[in-house]
DNA sequence: ATAATAAAGGATAAAAATATCCGAAATAAA
DNA sequence: TTTATTTCGGATATTTTTATCCTTTATTAT
């Protein structure tokens, strides 16, 4: 569904949601609370920060922030950003044109389903996901 | 969304449910029909003859066939032939352990999102999509 | 029987995704 | 100002996916 990098991606966004917003989040800590590989990790973070969603500081108590509010940052952005927008327009057979005037044969029951992600993952934002953690009641790693 | 290999195995599939079923449908022509590399094709049609839902003859004539009628074979089983369960069973985010227990943050939505798209793939039959084909109302190729 | 045909299967190649390493640049603290 | 810290960016390595090639095996037609 989501690549490495995009998982990846999407769960140090949360980590560093669920952070307080003054304070800066380091590589090494995103990386150890994602269960994720720090130097692939960098690579992610530096898309997302050149996408303007994150922003870093270099040099000793540098680390990461949002660049808004989390309630303003929601999953479609993250995805997007990190994985292009195949998965949001994309046809399910890999049809380079295929819409409502020359479907696939799966064009309409897969652009249902392709819709249903799509507005989930733009309803839901870094908010709610940091809250749910904040709760104890979702969990980053296994 | 799916792999290269399960996009070419479903047009393939969809392809050979279109034609005739007494009659052969052979590699080369099943290539050039769906727009896939033909060696490539090859493979793919060999995991879906070892799967038992496709049937080789090998030799002058020979080609391929479904094993049982086109109505009795869904999306989903060839996904699952190709690429496994990880689509309908997996964690959006990854994680090896994730379920109502211990949830990653977007496991209700997205398991709400991925039920869609297992209904969906369940209920839809070669037979529906070769229909059509035969009625000119779908396309295999862009 | 022999020759021709077509899939099977093993080996290999190419491309993309995942992952690591290291020097450079920026920044803060001493 | 010097040193330590931390991200940035380029190079490289590894793994997986995609794709091709070629020999073998089975089968049909001559």
């Amino acid at each position: 569904m989501f690549s490495k990098a995009c998982e990846y991606g999407i769960k140090a966004m949360i980590y560093i949601a669920q952070q307080d917003g003054t304070r800066r989040v380091g590589l090494k800590q995103i990386a150890e609370a994602t269960d994720s590989p720090v130097a692939f990790t960098a690579k992610i973070l530096q898309t997302l920060v050149r996408d303007g969603v994150l922003v870093s500081i270099k040099g000793p108590s540098g680390g990461f922030n949002l660049s808004r509010d989390a309630e303003k940052i929601n999953l479609a952005h993250i995805v997007k950003a990190i994985d292009g927008d195949e998965i949001f327009i994309g046809c399910g057979l890999g049809l380079e044109k295929c819409d409502g005037s020359r479907p696939c044969p799966v064009h309409f029951k897969f652009a249902s389903v392709r819709d249903g992600l799509s507005a989930m993952l733009h309803s839901t934002t870094l908010k709610e996901m940091a809250d749910g953690l904040d709760a104890g009641k979702v969990y980053l790693t296994h």
